[in-house]
DNA sequence: TATACTTTCGTGTACGTTAACGGAATTGTA
DNA sequence: TACAATTCCGTTAACGTACACGAAAGTATA
């Protein structure tokens, strides 16, 4: 025999679908006997909603507010999630889904959390957003658990107090890979150990939690191996557009023999093209597969990306959300984000859509 | 206004929601005169079926058939896939599916064609299996198209002459890939080229093309560049269930000064346990995170392993299988699968189900 | 006991599509 | 022209769930 239905539990609980139904949504209005009963001849056929007619008899809109810092162009990081979430709109066109755009400019946590509360404003069922400002975000949360409003934050490094979905990256660890592959490439059996620069460029106020958890990784590593290496750290402050090449090129000039460049976020394409005068090219790992990274790492000017899924990051928040949201679900989901290694050669065989 | 339905179009085309299904459907039983008007105004509409009260409507049972070598345990590579399909039946499970598993043993091509067969003889609606033996396969493609049966091939290498779905990576990139990160590893200043081994094992009937495509890609990124190496080839043959250990001690033993081993297939956990004594290790580079390769890899045996996500592969070939299926598809669908590079600083961020 | 109010429950319609059934219109045959 | 065969098309009952509406039963108040 084929899955029980609601039908099936009514036949057999001698009430009819309504009650039954009733009693699966919480809608009250059933005497505790009966409510009893059907629960456990819920239990009994081990009922699962069929959610394909679930979703044709509810009528209900979701409104889903999503929350990024203003994506440039196809350079900016926050470009590539927003490819995710269309793309699983386009799933999910037999759903009726309103999606709340809103963009916030990246150095300013005021315009973060008044872009947040406006949104809130317009009671969406859920939100999709990051933890850039941790601080500023944690009151955002509140209101939303206060408001019943579901909340799915991507690229959070897992440490969840909060609710809902979770998905990211171990950022720590991803340090440590690039660290690794510095460890394979760099020649160990030179009389003075290889020179190391790791490079932080940022416009975002005061820099973001997860290019530290990355440097710490990268340390830790070599901390661990007995590998020797000299580490030299340099940081960049810029606003958004503003050109840094200059502040790049001296310091490149300042540390001439480097063997290796680590640069823990996805600003790879602001620092690279500096190098491409220079004669004993050191070996750079970078993050983040953007348009511009992956132009450069065809040209051997970067050798390694390490890549966060942030299509699939978007995609899946998405997703999930929606699920969360159809399936009324309450416990936290958390999504482990695979840390992926890119070089010229399996480049191409990644499409943009499962980066 | 929301989109457009099937009373929609029968309303603006003064006809009944029969007859338009039966233009949708091609179920014949319309004049072509209003044939067209409904295509029309289908058009004009811009119409797309919903798929949620569709496969509400359809209560057909969809057979599918799941044509793999035996998988012993969790160190065969096609334990995996199947993991995926049944990840992807979970899912699915409002649909109604049948899966028919098969099993042939992998170095008999008449078992293939013989349970390939007999897996015909049930009319499933679609088939799930690998290229394993391309000529016996070829064979049962057509067979299949006669009988209008949907073919979906895993681990495919993409040059397709025949229909429906195919999900690979590109082989013999995956050996450039090796060879690249070997490039890296490798110590160049040393003054002899680095001598690097590659060994084949397998117990499929005269190997498998894939095999030698990895080589050659692997071959041809060191012609290209102008990396200098020795490169010794070595095979080894063997029943399934038979201890080669002996074989790989001597071939190792052979040449005790190697300074990489390239495994172009899934079977390094049977040969670098030969490498425990050994005082300078060489470094490995094989293929496919399988159980016991993850256990290796952890001891610091394997240092790269290239995964063509099986579980993935499994899950994408169903679900799309699926969706082929009911959205009465006809143009083959390809899945292009990335190719990941795991080292023991990555393998714990990918859970085995997205490997 | 009559009336009003509350709690509990059953019925019916809707969601958009599928597909069987049978009636009307058209064509063919004598 | 009458009748059968065929083509065309409309009606209707599903699919499993959601939810509004109102009826029945139970409780409280006079």
């Amino acid at each position: 025999m084929s899955r029980a239905g609601i039908k099936d539990i009514a036949k057999k609980a001698n009430v009819s679908i309504g009650t039954v139904d009733r009693v699966l949504h919480n809608r009250g209005q059933v005497s505790k006997k009966t409510k009893d009963k059907v629960l456990r001849i819920i239990d009994e056929l081990n009922y699962v909603p069929n959610s394909i007619a679930s979703s044709l008899a509810t009528k209900k809109e979701y409104k889903i507010g999503v929350l990024f810092p203003t994506p440039v162009d196809k350079n900016t990081y926050w470009y590539y999630p927003a490819q995710g979430i269309e793309k699983a709109m386009k799933e999910n066109r037999d759903y009726q889904i309103e999606l709340l755009y809103s963009y916030f400019e990246i150095n300013s946590t005021l315009d973060f959390t008044d872009k947040a509360n406006t949104l809130l404003d317009q009671k969406p069922d859920g939100i999709i957003t990051a933890p850039i400002y941790k601080e500023e975000l944690l009151q955002i949360i509140e209101n939303c658990d206060k408001s019943n409003i579901k909340f799915a934050l991507l690229d959070s490094d897992i440490e969840s107090t909060f609710r809902n979905l979770y998905i990211g990256q171990n950022t720590k660890q991803s340090g440590r890979v690039a660290a690794n592959l510095f460890h394979y490439s760099l020649n160990s059996n030179s009389k003075t150990p290889p020179r190391i620069l790791i490079l932080r460029a940022y416009s975002i106020f005061q820099g973001i939690p997860t290019i530290y958890q990355r440097e710490e990784g990268f340390r830790e590593y070599f901390k661990e191996t007995e590998f020797k290496t000299e580490i030299i750290t340099e940081t960049i402050e810029f606003k958004p557009g503003e050109d840094i090449s200059n502040k790049i090129h001296s310091i490149l000039l300042a540390y001439p023999n480097i063997d290796a460049i680590f640069i823990p976020n996805s600003k790879s394409h602001l620092i690279v093209p500096q190098l491409k005068g220079v004669s004993q090219r050191p070996l750079v790992i970078g993050f983040d597969v953007l348009d511009e990274n992956r132009q450069l790492m065809k040209q051997g000017l970067i050798d390694f990306l390490i890549s966060q899924r942030p299509v699939v990051q978007g995609y899946e928040s998405l997703n999930t959300l929606l699920k969360i949201l159809i399936e009324k679900r309450t416990e936290p989901v958390i999504k482990n984000i695979p840390i992926d290694i890119i070089t010229r050669e399996n480049l191409e065989a990644y499409d943009h859509l499962n980066l």
